[in-house]
DNA sequence: GTCTATAACGAGATAGAC
DNA sequence: GTCTATCTCGTTATAGAC
């Protein structure tokens, strides 16, 4: 019997990788930093993602499926729209206290040099956090606890571009407070 | 007398690698890139630029230098506050529609692999814009124009963070319609 | 000021042994 | 499943001719 790793090593690998495209970006790592972390070769690497295009798209899709899950948490606490607000927030300013930026919103700044399959998954993971927004902020203004002036649609996009840039804009001063700011001044323009 | 460039060279220079860095990101152009584009050789560009980082200096430079020019205009025109907003956001939108991402937000990205000097242009640029507006925010809220609920500060960071995390939202998506679908609900929550 | 040529390195990837 | 060894290519950068 060989030698089994202490965990799965696909997962580990896409662990590593992951932190390693939300700090660097796509072009800002290689399958030698993974490797190096990891204890192992690049040859190792590849035999279980055949090129850096389909890691990265598996990084993708389990970051937005996982998102994806952490949505349907928030929902099945039944609590009222602002709460559910508050969480979706506290999503982003999680990634952003471990000195990381949404893996999506990095890919969104390197989209132009990605391989296709991975730009289709930046976008489906848009459209997902999106229509959660706009069907939370709905429900809201039905139930009263929340008053958008414009379409909802406009203001989930508002909510999902505003917390990307805070993101962005925060990690280079390494101050999350920075983002808490900004999150607080938007959901005040929303919800108040 | 040797032949003459039909305009200066190192601003050329500049324009391209200025387009290449907004689009494809620092980490995804090259020096090849650009002499390609310019009709010129790798080495000619090292004669002007003596590396990749000193090129990205004064790209950054250049950049936030033009940007508080822009301000400046902007502030020259002496109109109100909201008129002042709606002329910044419109800046944003002009490089968006290029299909450019904000040089400083794209910077901002990779800000982890990039050399120190770079690393400290982009704080310049962020701090410069959230001075300008914290001021054209508190001349509005005199003036009885604008109407924010938090500190000006708090509010200047929102609009940075939001215009930026709008771009590089709408970016992928090729739609100037939906960044200004986001800038139209993000000023409809301050200047409300 | 721009070129040719090349050095030095790292990236992504593959073949084949174990 | 992981390794060693190797290949090919692109990238940054320099030396030296014109």
């Amino acid at each position: 019997m060989p030698a089994t790793a202490t965990r799965d090593t696909p997962a580990a690998i896409l662990d590593t990788a992951e932190r390693l495209v939300q700090q660097r970006g796509f072009n800002g790592f290689s399958y030698a930093d993974v490797a190096a972390e990891l204890g192992v070769t690049k040859a190792g690497l590849h035999y279980h993602f055949a090129g850096k295009a389909e890691l990265g798209e598996a990084l993708m899709n389990r970051y937005t499926d996982r998102f994806g899950e952490a949505l349907a948490q928030i929902d099945a606490g039944e609590r009222p729209a602002p709460e559910k607000l508050d969480a979706y927030v506290d999503l982003y300013a999680d990634v952003l206290s471990d000195e990381r930026m949404c893996l999506c919103g990095m890919l969104a700044a390197e989209y132009g040099t990605l391989p296709e399959r991975m730009q289709a998954v930046v976008l489906r993971f848009f459209d997902e956090n999106e229509r959660w927004l706009e069907r939370v902020l709905e429900d809201g203004r039905r139930a009263g606890t929340v008053s958008v002036t414009g379409s909802a649609r406009d203001a989930a996009r508002l909510i999902v571009s505003a917390l990307e840039g805070a993101m962005l804009v925060a990690r280079p001063y390494a101050d999350v407070e920075r983002f808490r700011a900004a999150s607080r001044a938007l959901l005040a323009g929303l919800v108040g």
